[in-house]
DNA sequence: CGACCGATTGACT
DNA sequence: GTCAATCGGTCGG
């Protein structure tokens, strides 16, 4: 018998996978609209699912902030791929950080994901964290960049990850009002502080903690 | 080659 | 609020 699924993963429009040209945006327009998008990481047969609610914007050679201001290296290339690609470093001698690289190729910029809302694999993404299902600050599973990636099992091996493909991918997810989305500034930095490139979904649980 | 430190987190005063 | 964990990238000598 089959019954209605109201999930939002069911709903056809949400499944729809973004297309390259989304990433080819300019940064500050791709870190806006990335906000409220699922982030679709696949492990063999099983599946996560995780609503997009905080982000940061890195602008490459403009940016004292951002890895890629003195220039490319080996260690962050993949920000100067094209758009469309998983840009994730290693930080802190313990933890990862997931961007996603926009813009065209050589312009060295990217978007951090600062925390996301999990929607699907949930269990698993509280066993990858190492806590307790009953755990009662349940936010604490993914607000943070490394948080979410420990949860989503995103670790070096990801790092160059193609967006298009089928083993992590965006999709269109839900439509997040303007007037839902604020605007200030980064976390974490010492350099380009002045610049209000975090963006992240007003009220949302799981957005984290300056 | 040694020193410094980071787009963080969690434990502790 | 303070601070240690832990290691690879980066920079000065």
């Amino acid at each position: 018998m089959t019954s209605p699924q109201p999930s939002p993963m069911r709903r056809g429009s949400s499944l729809k996978k973004l297309a390259r040209s989304f990433y080819l945006q300019p940064t500050l327009t791709v870190a806006r609209k990335l906000l409220g998008k699922y982030l679709i990481r696949k492990i063999g047969t099983h599946t996560f699912a995780a609503k997009i609610v905080e982000v940061e914007a890195y602008l490459g050679e403009n940016d004292p902030a951002s890895h890629a201001f003195r220039g490319r290296t080996k260690r962050n290339d993949v920000m100067f791929w094209k758009g469309g690609h998983l840009y994730v470093y290693f930080t802190y001698g313990m933890h990862f950080c997931a961007n996603i690289v926009t813009e065209g190729e050589g312009k060295g910029r990217a978007v951090l994901i600062r925390a996301v809302e999990p929607i699907e694999g949930i269990e698993v993404m509280t066993k990858n964290r190492g806590l307790e299902s009953n755990d009662k600050n349940f936010p604490n599973l993914s607000n943070g960049p490394a948080k979410f990636c420990q949860a989503l099992n995103i670790k070096r091996e990801q790092n160059g990850t193609d967006l298009l493909g089928k083993e992590i991918y965006i999709t269109q997810g839900e439509n997040i009002p303007r007037s839902k989305i604020i605007s200030t500034t980064r976390i974490g930095i010492n350099n380009g502080t002045e610049k209000k490139w975090r963006f992240y979904i007003k009220g949302n649980p799981f957005v984290s903690k300056k």
